[in-house]
DNA sequence: GTGCCAATTTATCTTTTGATAATTTAGCAG
DNA sequence: CTGCTAAATTATCAAAAGATAAATTGGCAC
């Protein structure tokens, strides 16, 4: 069903300016997304769909026929930068009981290291938050999912805690393991955004972070539940 | 110097629709100001200039003669922004010896939510940030100065490690100084940029991020320095 | 080769918004 | 009270950018 790309532009970009070309709109579709996700990219949510008609040979007016409108189209590419590079895998690796949560989690914030320390990922994560674009929450609905209440019912089955079924998780507790998410995360906001050099070794870094939250972490979720269930 | 706003704005919004009110130029630019701060932090920054006026109770042109530009406006808010929020006794707080690191941090923390959870701060750093003004930097520098560095040498005399004269602070054990800043600072972003709602004991939170920053934190920074003096 | 039709373009609209020029008038000096 | 000055308004421009309607044409079916 998916159309290759590299294939289409070979097909689109032979010489500098030629003529229209007819494409299937399944071909056009994809080259148009795949386009817009590289100019975005680059250029910010602000920038204009005359520019990208431009980039992607075509006019401006053509884009009309496949996205109704700038936001769809808009939204079509977040979902693809982001919610498909979430990997499914990470969830089962911070469930698999095999190994400490520890292990787990300087393995999991690692990986995830990849995919999102980026300069356009973040930056377009933080634009659309900024925007009020509805997208971030549908982004961060699957790491509160598959990170955030993991975190919270592993790090209780580690140290003898009731089971989130009789003690559900309170908005504290979630707290928590947003502050692991926080070092993380901000790490990517002081480069990306504001400029700052990153930190060289930085796997280092993160396995750091996850033992210093994990060497917390015990006694403060026992505490919020203490209090939750007073 | 400075002209009291809340004085002229008895003097301006009397009844509901007046006449025309002619101000001293030092008067209206000082309502413009104090309005736009108001307004964009309400609104962001991509707010029209029509809207502030309307909010302003004067037309959209006369933005422009105080104003060159909404850019130069935009500017003049941001120092406003940022002028007054740090307030030096922070760093008298965090360096005070009479008390726990621990204690000192919370409070500091705790104080230092007033200044900086606040939808206009938050999002106009964050753009400021993004947009590549040099607003940041600055301000940024104050916190490594005041608060950072601090952390680290505060940690190591509680910990009995080497002074910093002795063993320099580095890249890494900044690192650990920003995961407590990172826990802290990114809730916000969650809340105020993300638009995510925000924990109800934020103070209660607070604290618990100190206490397991503190936890942890002196083991990892003696592990820092070990690897530093290998 | 011919005709068709949908992919694509051309031309154009509309709204928004920053900015300017010309006109009006508030309110103080005398 | 009168006149003047500059504060403020009205009217208007111009550019940018999203979106639409009508005309054009590439390339497949036959």
């Amino acid at each position: 069903m998916e159309t290759s790309v590299s294939a289409i532009k070979n097909k689109t970009k032979k010489t500098a300016s030629r003529k229209r070309q007819r494409l299937s709109p399944d071909e056009r579709e994809a080259l148009i997304v795949d386009t817009a996700i590289e100019f975005f990219s680059e250029h910010g949510f602000e920038a204009t769909t005359r520019e990208l008609a431009q980039r992607l040979g075509i006019t401006q007016p053509l884009l009309y026929r496949y996205f109704p409108t700038k936001q769809k189209l808009i939204e079509r590419v977040y979902e693809r930068i982001y919610v498909r590079r979430w990997q499914p895998k990470w969830g089962r690796l911070i469930k698999n009981r095999k190994r400490s949560l520890t292990d787990r989690l300087i393995d999991f914030y690692q990986e995830y290291t990849d995919a999102v320390y980026d300069y356009v990922w973040v930056r377009s994560f933080l634009y659309a938050g900024l925007m009020g674009l509805d997208i971030n929450s549908r982004y961060l609905e699957i790491i509160r999912t598959n990170v955030l209440i993991p975190i919270c019912v592993e790090l209780r089955h580690e140290n003898d805690q009731p089971s989130v079924r009789k003690v559900p998780i309170s908005d504290e507790e979630m707290e928590l393991a947003w502050s692991m998410h926080g070092m993380f995360f901000y790490r990517a906001v002081r480069h990306f955004a504001y400029g700052l050099p990153i930190v060289e070794n930085l796997d280092q870094v993160i396995e750091s972070d996850v033992r210093l939250f994990m060497k917390g972490a015990p006694q403060a979720q026992k505490k919020i539940i203490k209090r939750q269930m007073a």
